[in-house]
DNA sequence: GTAAGTTACGAGCGACGTAAAAATG
DNA sequence: CATTTTTACGTCGCTCGTAACTTAC
């Protein structure tokens, strides 16, 4: 049997008209392309050159051939990239969710639960993550809402409420509870990736001036930094509540609460049990 | 890039279950085997078996691969049988007739004149030669009557008049002329090859008692050697004259008589212009 | 004379087989 | 203990490049 060099060879042949040139692009001694050329002739038992003592022409049989290669070549090509996309489709866990915090949540248990694997996550919303979930885009997706699909599980995973996080000074820093509405129309800090919650925002607090920050950290600094209010939520309180001097006043819309839900296939509940047996084990 | 080779043995592992196996079947050392695999995945940069200390086994990659490599493999032969059909069919040539008179006069001058070629001949129905001038299945025919087509060259190549080949003792002999049907009942000598005219004989002579011969040169002993009637044509007339003893009268009937055209398309005309030159030179 | 192709020859890389080691049932 | 796989090592062969030769424009 012949191999795909040989075909390579031959194209190179075929594309530069003469052996030189077509050895030369190929990085390859003259004599040496006339020899793997005859030798494929041999192999396929089949002549592809006139011969004329300093010149070769492609017969009609060497036309017919290099058809041939080329379709052999373009489709060995073509196993290479879908081997590999889907090598690496399979070492690679893609999360979706609609919110950052239950991703945010989620990601380090991954990461370390499946150390050799690459963990990919997006923000979405929440249609493109149904349908991400049922295509194989994703294996894991958090939606704020619970679904019931054949083949697909779906368990609530944590549940998460917005607060108004106000420096001292505020005029509404002492009250018990507060709405949305509350503060539309003031000038806010805001971190950009919030997924679903923007809804929300746009919904009830339609004059506020959000002031966008795109990156967590310089997000988080102006906060400490400026007396502007803000958002944090009960998942985040925990470990702010001692460093900072700021007033966390729940909100009392039904917006500014979600309940997230962890939604997988089967199969891939399976081949993740450790991973799911540690998000529902408390 | 890998190679074909590579690929038939990952397909050889696949069936075997296990490298020793497919190393026999392949003719190959197991350590060699072993080491091309390892090979071939560092090319594909996938890797394709899941290592135990002394087991491998095929993982999902590699079922994906030995299918795209069966594709390749399955192209690779088509390509090779295509062009070895396709160069046996460029040096042939192929004539059809519907007689072999024509046929035997041109055979002898196609092999002189293309001595690398390959000659087949065949004798058919006038539908099938018509069909297989135009589809390619014939370069030349020959054809009793006159034919025009687009692209096709046909001219007049010979006239055939059939004799009766009689002994010296036959109660017709003396005759000047004959027809079919005055020796319909005799039992007579005959070639089977004879083509059209066979459709003549089984009209005008349904009686007759033909003792059919499939070998002409048996076919020839026998005319020589019996005393029973054969029929003769005026082709062959001239080298016979002197060698035989027998009379050949001239048979009347139209459908004794023949006028054959070849055929062929102005593209093959091109090629094989020295042939045609020759045909109609005199 | 330059450019192209084939043949000859010597060298180097790669693939092969044998042998050895490790592991499993 | 037989079977299977991997690694090590020495050898052989294939393919490469250089060189020489031939031919055509």
């Amino acid at each position: 049997m012949f191999e795909l060099h040989q075909l390579e060879q031959l194209i190179a042949v075929a594309e530069c008209k003469t052996l030189s040139a077509a050895a030369e692009k190929l990085h390859l001694s003259q004599p040496a392309l006339s020899r793997s050329m005859q030798k494929l002739e041999a192999e396929l038992q089949v002549p592809l050159f006139t011969r004329h003592k300093n010149k070769i022409e492609l017969n009609e049989n060497a036309k017919m051939a290099v058809d041939y290669a080329r379709k052999i070549l373009w489709q060995s090509r073509d196993m290479m990239e879908h081997l590999r996309a889907f090598d690496l489709s399979r070492r690679t866990i893609r999360v979706g969710s609609c919110a950052p915090m239950p991703m945010w949540d989620v990601l380090p248990v991954l990461s370390s639960l499946y150390p050799a694997m690459t963990i990919s996550s997006e923000i979405k919303e929440e249609e493109a993550l149904l349908q991400g979930l049922l295509d194989g885009t994703y294996q894991f997706v958090f939606l704020p809402y619970e679904i019931t699909e054949n083949g697909i599980q779906c368990k609530k995973y944590m549940e998460e409420h917005l607060f108004f996080s106000l420096p001292p000074g505020h005029a509404l820093s002492g009250r018990k509870v507060l709405h949305l509405r509350d503060l539309n129309g003031e000038t806010m800090l805001l971190y950009s990736d919030i997924g679903f919650w923007k809804k929300a925002l746009e919904k009830e607090m339609p004059e506020t001036h959000f002031l966008v920050q795109t990156e967590f950290s310089t997000f988080h600094e102006l906060v400490k930094a400026s007396v502007l209010p803000s958002f944090i939520t009960n998942l985040a309180i925990k470990k702010e509540e001692e460093t900072s001097n700021r007033i966390n006043i729940p909100i009392d819309d039904p917006e500014a609460s979600a309940t997230f839900y962890l939604a997988c296939s089967s199969e891939t509940a399976k081949t993740y049990r450790k991973f799911l047996q540690y998000c529902f084990s408390d």
